[in-house]
DNA sequence: ATATTGTAAGTCAAAGAAAGTCAAAGTCAA
DNA sequence: TTGACTTTGACTTTCTTTGACTTACAATAT
């Protein structure tokens, strides 16, 4: 052990091993904060921290009575080319940068036209109509998704 | 639906497979609540929650003796049925509205897996990550764009 | 006919359950 | 000794469950 793990870390590990060969995983936040004795937030943080689009997961959960967090593990068939792009999607994307990735994703054979078009539709400025400072975080964090949970 | 059911959902599924292959069901609230141990105002939560016109259901109902709840679906050809949602899509949407009109969409055979999940997506809250105020205006205009360009 | 009584659904707000946010305080390596 | 990364906790939001009270209809008695 090279330096000593902290609780996030642990809490990483154990997320990540909870992945067994299956492609997501589903934890209920008080549950796993009580199993390691930290405090409920400690699970958002350590899953906003390590489970980010630009590393391979997506996120969903839900709120009140039966509430839960559901993990999902890109799969490694994913093309390498695709998980590149979702890497390097920075914080923020313009809908230009979005059109020139798209073209290329279609030319590449990496989705098809119906999937273009959703893509496309999901992150246009006429759809989100958002102020500057925000449109074009909103939108990146969309299109990573979005990849992420192409087929 | 992996995670725990609630109550609630156990009725919504309940309710939905009286649904067989019918179009109008009819139930009494007191024995539904009866058989689900639960008390009748339930019913009208699952109710008011997951067969809103929205989500193409219209529910109808009688009290005193011989009481008992309608609910018809909304059976229009699929294109028709879509456009009424769009339509009937308003200002704003829950995601937990998407939800379940999402996979009302899959039953209805109008998205296949794959939309479907584009649609979930590109709507979650987690996705999106935006202020109360408008969070449920952009989502639902990014829904009702995507739908109109599914094919 | 009309009043009364019983039956069944509707409403609404409070309590409960579970996750999210945010910023202050702590830790540690460079 | 500063700056990035972690830990903590108070507060918020979302969704569900519960129950007391209300309203509408039907059947029966007057």
């Amino acid at each position: 052990m090279r330096y000593k793990m902290r609780m996030s870390d642990l809490i990483e590990e154990f997320i990540k091993d909870l992945f067994d060969d299956s492609e997501e995983i589903e934890i209920q936040r008080n549950e796993l904060a009580e199993h390691f004795n930290c405090v409920p937030s400690q699970i958002n943080y350590v899953i906003s921290t390590r489970f980010k689009p630009s590393q391979g997961y997506y996120v969903e959960s839900k709120r009140g009575g039966g509430g839960h967090i559901k993990i999902k593990k890109a799969t490694n068939s994913k093309s390498d080319y695709l998980m590149y792009i979702i890497q390097n999607i920075g914080k923020e994307i313009t809908s230009n940068e979005v059109d020139i990735l798209i073209s290329d994703f279609l030319s590449y054979g990496l989705v098809d036209t119906k999937e273009a078009k959703l893509l496309k539709v999901a992150t246009s400025d006429n759809v989100l109509q958002l102020t500057k400072d925000i449109k074009d975080e909103v939108r990146a964090r969309i299109l990573k998704n979005m990849l992420l949970n192409l087929e």
